[in-house]
DNA sequence: TAACTTGCTGTAAACGTTTACAGTAGGAAG
DNA sequence: CTTCCTACTGTAAACGTTTACAGCAAGTTA
């Protein structure tokens, strides 16, 4: 048992067996009309030569790798891989690849990705940051291929951005001051990163709505992980004076059933918790957790297809989208 | 604000530049020695001109795309994400670019995948399946760039393969008969799988060597899923006569611990759970899982370390591996 | 009939690299 | 002095496509 070793065969070995030019052979597998006769020759040929189009002959020569690179800050994070598979939702309907950059980039390495990209290995970019730098500002601007923003890192005007809009900590204070009182703490994640500060700031400002400080009800953890968040709520002093726990994502919240269920305290009947993101986590923890829905898939399938859409027609006007959280009840909350 | 147009600078716009040959700025380019007096000229031109040399070009001529094409079943299951991670780790410390192949493959879509990387975009190939056939057994023969296999699917010889050990299952099930007594139900996933099969049968011989029909011990889900799990688990009657449940995945295991405390039973205390995989779900779920682990980030950097040794020294003989599993063990067993 | 138009064809020139090859300069060895 | 070697250089030919262009046959219009 051994692997057919002959060389491939090109274009040019079809032109000759199918006894057309090359050109011909070109134009046909690329969708255009030729003469009625000379197709079954050139099917025939292809299907008896076991003819596949060269990749890199063809990026070469057409300047299109068929190629999306999609960066996503942390494959560990339920949410970027709903994002990812939204991208491939979409992605796999065309004949486009999809090229995963790097994770857990620094700023640095964030900066070497974006200048990469010009060596043309990818016809379009799908952007996802945690952090936030002048400099990646800069080198976006250099970016040579059409790009897509998820999220609220600021780079120019010359790209589709998809944000979710703000809103979605008030979205879950309020939900839960209604049904179980203003008791409320805020897990969040370090606020080094931009959903963090952002997260933080919807709390801080909800909380002012109501005319409380609530400054003094949050706490930070070090990471959007389980650990980050277990050893965040050891930090509170006298838990059980909460009510309620919003968490800034859904591994945080994750943390929060554990660490609750650790002190034998009932969610949702002593404590409620609230997660953000929905993503597939929510429905597998016990209890089931309600989540702000970001509808992080849809978000993919969105950015996959601005992308495809620009490419298809660079004089399109570049869009700025905003999608609106929404409350998902399950059983934590 | 508007992005850079003019076109990329190539080798001979360096070459001129620095006033040598594009032959030796290919030469610096690729590590090669260099006349001392010419090197900072190089180097100067390429910053000035901010050349990147172009992938499809290099692609072309050295018939190496610097790209490794991973095929996971499907991005959901915090297996795969694992896989990824470990692929990832390794590919990031090199210059080769991971590719992530469509999810959810049929069988022809499988062939049609293994089919098309016969078009040069990629220069390896990890290949991961839930289905097995002999299309695809076949497809493999035709493959013309080195392939590493995960799991145990079966293709030819000349491939290397990373396999788990069997006795995963006779290593919960001693675990769990150990500290709980005998009375165990498996929730598998869909015997259509191969890890379905494979974890039917050690269930069944594990339960065999211990005298016991396991057969009636089975419970079958329609997915490796949670949805399915509970669905499965729901078809069982009197569940509380079981002592302890092992689940042939860790979202099946999800599935079990929320079936379990919807009805109020404890866990580990009336029914104890071992789940199958040790993803990072189970750290997150409360109680924490105790799993059998799989050690999947591993494998995925064994992986791409034999396809890298390969593309390196492509007579190296072909590995077949197997890992051994292990159990972690958590609150929840 | 002539002059256009339509629809297809093949030739040949790119696209941007890498690399075989022949050449050269300078030093070492005889 | 010649010969040989070492260490580098530049020229030019690939790699496998796509596509501008010119050519040609057949059909349409006047």
């Amino acid at each position: 048992m051994t692997r057919s070793t002959k060389s491939r065969a090109t274009m040019h070995d079809v032109a000759r067996e199918a006894n057309v030019s090359i050109a011909s052979v070109s134009r046909f597998i690329n969708g255009q009309t030729v003469r009625e006769e000379i197709e079954p020759r050139i099917t025939q040929a292809i299907s008896s030569l076991n003819f596949k189009p060269n990749s890199a002959g063809r990026a070469l020569r057409a300047s299109k790798t068929q190629q999306i690179c999609l960066s996503v800050p942390d494959i560990s994070n339920p949410v970027y891989q709903t994002i990812t598979k939204g991208v491939q939702n979409i992605l796999n309907k065309t004949d486009y690849r999809l090229m995963l950059a790097p994770r857990n980039l620094s700023v640095e390495e964030n900066l070497a990705l974006i200048d990469s990209l010009d060596s043309n290995y990818a016809d379009g970019f799908i952007f996802l940051s945690l952090v936030d730098d002048p400099r990646i500002r800069k080198a976006f601007m250099k970016l040579r291929i059409p790009a897509v923003v998820i999220g609220n890192v600021e780079v120019h005007d010359e790209v589709d951005t998809i944000k979710v809009a703000s809103g979605a900590v008030e979205l879950a204070l309020t939900y839960l001051v209604d049904k179980y009182g203003g008791n409320v703490l805020f897990l969040n994640g370090p606020t080094s990163t931009i959903p963090g500060r952002n997260r933080e700031k919807g709390f801080l400002e909800a909380m002012q709505n109501r005319g409380i400080d609530g400054s003094k009800h949050v706490v930070e953890a070090e990471g959007f992980n389980v650990e980050a968040g277990l050893a965040a709520l050891g930090r509170v002093k006298n838990i059980s004076k909460y009510r309620s726990i919003i968490c800034a994502n859904d591994l945080l919240a994750a943390a929060a059933l554990r660490f609750l269920s650790t002190l034998k305290i009932e969610v949702p009947n002593k404590i409620a918790v609230i997660g953000i993101d929905n993503t597939d986590l929510a429905s597998v923890l016990s209890p089931a957790l309600t989540s702000i829905d970001y509808k992080s898939e849809y978000r993919g399938e969105l950015a996959a297809k601005f992308i495809l859409e620009r490419l298809n027609d660079p004089t399109k006007a570049y869009r700025k989208i905003s999608i609106a959280p929404e409350l998902v009840e399950r059983e934590s909350a």
